[in-house]
DNA sequence: GTCTATAAGCGGATAGAC
DNA sequence: GTCTATCCGCTTATAGAC
């Protein structure tokens, strides 16, 4: 692995463990197990370390999503439940981005510009994936504003379920992992249709 | 006002302004006008500011609560919507604190202990709304599970749409928070019984 | 690419005068 | 209560040898 690399993988231990804040280059060049004078040979400042690992999550989301529309068609109950997870370990995995996400962003403009514009870019899959569902016939008919509205609701769910669950003093597992997906579930089912309802009640009895 | 408060009030400011690593105790005294020591003889360190914020939020917002319920009775749509737009405008007054909450609760372990005790009391009270709703005929009748995940719902939306609004780059104005309690609205209304909804068709129909 | 050495500056915190 | 002065330690960042 190129010293590039493992600097990366260094900081994002170090940032999961400890908060950006507290987690010095120093303390990433020592965990690496390298001069500091190498890690600037490599990266101008911390916040370059940071751009990179954006980079790293920018590639790594857009991949798994990929894998998982490959396999489930957009709009699906089965490909809504599998990004949800999906979403759920690439949060742990880059823990600490989210956990300080304003705050990191507020203080990094440039950072704050390409957040954005992700941000932009996948409320809109969600948003296609829920038209598709509609147009499937298993969501109910929604005007505008309403699909807007839950739109927000179902992205929101996905971001925070994590940090939720940290506020709240829970441990993240499997299984209170799971649990975000119920909720997100119990509110999808009351947007269902007779048919999907009728589909989901086969699924579950077959399983 | 005394020279304590001043603290205190300058210190959200600076925290809400630029965040709290970005502000150092010397920032601090300068913005009240007073040196670096006389902020040493009311405060031992940083945290100590911290937790005197974290007393003035713990009295406000139970204060505010009080005053909600004073007026409109627990597990009424009305407390429910005037509840969520009070939590929106504490959030905002706070927010320094929202947005750096996990990573303020993995540095300070007391602060941690502190804040699940409040978290779990408010969401035993959502919980009791929801129970009471479900009492009064306004809310469909659920089963345990069902009760459970409402409730995390129903929180973490209230929780974290400011941190929603915020990391979407949306500004955080009036009507974007009342857009949160829209959401909110839709994901009740989807649970109401059918004499709620006619309730709520009558309320609309004479506002 | 990697190291050592080091400059410059900041933040946290205390002592002691007033 | 408030100030001035000051110390220590840490962090960032660079220069220059290997």
């Amino acid at each position: 692995m190129k010293t590039r690399d493992r600097i990366i993988e260094a900081a994002i231990a170090l940032f999961n463990d400890k908060g950006t804040a507290a987690v010095s280059t120093n303390h990433i060049a020592a965990a690496v197990g390298i001069s500091p004078g190498n890690l600037y040979y490599h990266f101008r400042n911390k916040e370059d370390i940071l751009g990179a690992i954006y980079d790293q999550m920018d590639a790594v989301g857009f991949g798994d999503y990929q894998a998982i529309i490959a396999e489930s068609p957009a709009g699906s109950l089965e490909a809504m439940e599998r990004t949800f997870l999906m979403i759920q370990r690439f949060n742990w995995r880059y823990r600490f981005f989210k956990r300080e996400l304003t705050a990191l962003i507020l203080q990094h403009p440039q950072l704050r510009e390409r957040h954005i514009r992700t941000h932009r870019a996948l409320l809109k899959l969600v948003r296609h994936s829920i038209d598709s569902s509609i147009d499937l016939g298993l969501i109910r008919p929604m005007d505008e504003t309403e699909r807007q509205l839950f739109t927000d609701e179902i992205w929101l769910l996905a971001l925070f379920w994590l940090n939720y669950l940290e506020v709240g003093g829970e441990e993240v597992t499997d299984e209170t992992l799971r649990r975000g997906n119920e909720v997100v579930r119990q509110t999808v089912r009351c947007r269902l249709t007779d048919r999907a309802l009728h589909l989901l009640a086969t699924m579950e009895g077959t399983s």
